[in-house]
DNA sequence: AGAAGCGGTGGGAGCGATAACAATTCGGAT
DNA sequence: ATCCGAATTGTTATCGCTCCCACCGCTTCT
């Protein structure tokens, strides 16, 4: 292997002597200035890659003020979503920018506020917030420094730059569809309170049900968890009121259609189920599960894109950017069936 | 807020100043030096509050040669797997590294060594590889620079700084387990050739096998997915001589499971189905899943570990440290049932 | 009493790159 | 032949920090 000067990674100067020009024509190669003639350029080239060079990042930082690496923030890359939506950030951001992640224990104020520290501390160009909880927008928000900063997953509500998706819409599309199928209304097994995707999944599902004239039922509300879907189900399955439920992600559905089954109810003949999500198994469930599709990765895509463009000096838009969720129709919802409500 | 000269923020001579010292004298505070009198300590601390003084971390990179960040490649952190290693090595690593990712479109040669490109550029004290795939270790093994690296999900024969679950032990825990129940043989579903996971999973079943003396049914190989363990599973459900099937992950005993029940065949009374990894949902599904559970939060903190004892100057170890897998028994392995194999 | 030891401190030299500016060359217009 | 301006190249001054070394004033030893 080519070795500069000693044992020393080589630097600018050692290339610049192999291809004898100056230190400040190596980085005007490096930088695709203008004003190189090829003769220069082609000599450079050639010695960097005899000698192996790279450029030295944190050198480059000082003086440019740029580390063009982004900082995302998150509360647990473990979850579906959260996971997806990082990926897509990642994805979009290669070769652009480095990702540098920061998750958290807890999506408190402090912990929001200290992990932007963290990533600063590191000069990130720009941060990202997956911020699914009020409390982290709510820090979001009051962030004083100069960082191009965008939330997304955070409920379209924001008065921040931020992306979404349409949790009121998708929920609300569930919602008529399955009173469209002739149930005469809709249960909602929601997530928890302090999430917003919650929040606003319940108003979606409010607003299409009186829209219609159908009776609101009682909220229950789990905590995203199976296991809060199955023990909530263990209600429902005995309340001969309910003929339809519109779970607040996949995983619940998950919990209840086994709670359900465990009781000897039928999905959709008993009951009909819809999730949200759509995680890649759901579509193996039990039956295969009817649910309402969020496209974490586009979420991803234009929280970079939004996030770069503020870097690029371009004002923060003060608005959410709604990605529309959609629904997938596979075999856990139908008409109310044979085993129909007494009244 | 606290602006130091002009509108940009203050550097350590700034917090010289005001404090009455020198900027050595700062940096000496902020890397807790000795033989720094506690007046000189405490004015330094107070001017670095009053004015939000945030050490510039390039240029302390440029002279230390640490970055204090860790890169992490992955291929897909969208599966829990990946997903829940990346989130054990950033728990882990918090306040002491960042780390910073690399996700990849596919795993091969190429990729890899690009990825660990990037970060060198950006870098990064240390590098962990998430390489399931005997590709990614190939390439790993062919690294020339002299960056501390460790893979992890790799396979225990690596000869390279590495930790893994150790698979082969899994599936015979899981193999042995079948028969012990009084299964005259069991199936395997195996994930794809080129990962080593799945490649360690087969040997652990046949080791098994061989050991009781059963015989070794023909192999089938899935792609992980949900959809890939349906497609198999039709064939399954229909050959009356399987009655007890080990999955390469939970993800393809749902999708068996699915199209036994379409087939007619109960779980576990036809038919016992072990899976592997133990996702968060393989405890809801219909029966309850048992699997063997793999502690990937676990892999991610011993990788960091190794890590940063190989950064901290100790030799690279160059073998496998290997994490015991755990059969978690829930309700869709039983006895070879009412229905059992004819002869 | 002088030398040596010590905690505490500051001064200056880099670290490796880019930006601003200055200098050189060369062709063509005057 | 002289001058001008564009193209190309080099020189110098930072960027913000840490390291090395010298230095101060004291106590402690010989």
């Amino acid at each position: 292997m080519p070795a500069a000067t000693g044992g020393r990674p080589p630097v600018m100067a050692d290339v610049a002597k192999l291809a004898g020009v100056s230190a400040q024509t190596v980085s005007r190669v490096l930088n695709d200035h203008p004003n190189v003639s090829v003769r220069a350029r082609d000599a450079v080239l050639a010695a960097i890659t005899e000698l192996g060079y790279r450029p030295n990042a944190a050198a480059r930082t000082l003086v440019t003020r740029r580390t063009r690496t982004l900082g995302v923030i998150s509360f647990d890359t473990t979850l579906f979503g959260p996971a997806s939506m990082l990926h897509g950030i990642e994805r979009a951001a290669a070769g652009e920018y480095f990702v540098s992640i920061a998750s958290l224990p807890a999506l408190d104020r402090a912990g929001v506020l200290g992990a932007v520290d963290r990533l600063l501390e590191q000069g990130v160009d720009g941060i990202i917030v997956i911020a699914p909880m009020k409390s982290a927008v709510d820090a979001c928000g009051s962030i004083r420094h100069g960082v191009p900063l965008v939330a997304v997953g955070c409920g379209t509500q924001a008065s921040l730059a931020s992306v979404a998706v349409d949790n009121g819409a998708g929920a609300a599309l569930a919602t008529r569809y399955l009173l469209g199928l002739g149930h005469k209304t809709v249960h909602h097994i929601a997530g928890p309170r302090a999430w917003l995707d919650a929040q606003e999944r319940i108003a979606g599902w409010r607003s299409a049900l009186r829209e219609a004239g159908a009776p609101a039922p009682e909220l229950v509300a789990g905590d995203w968890s199976s296991a809060s879907g199955y023990r909530i189900g263990q209600g429902i399955g005995d309340d001969l009121e309910v003929t339809a439920v519109l779970c607040g992600n996949d995983h619940m559905a998950l919990g209840l259609i086994r709670a359900l089954a465990e009781r000897g109810k039928k999905v959709p003949d008993d009951i009909s189920v819809v999730g949200f999500d759509d995680i890649p198994e759901s579509g193996y469930f039990l039956p295969p599960l009817t649910t309402v599709r969020q496209d974490f990765g586009a979420l991803g895509r234009h929280a970079l894109g939004v996030l770069v463009a503020m870097i690029d000096g371009q004002p923060a838009p003060q608005a959410c950017l709604r990605v529309p969720p959609q629904l997938v129709d596979r075999a856990s919802a139908g008409p109310p069936g044979r085993a129909g409500t007494p009244r």
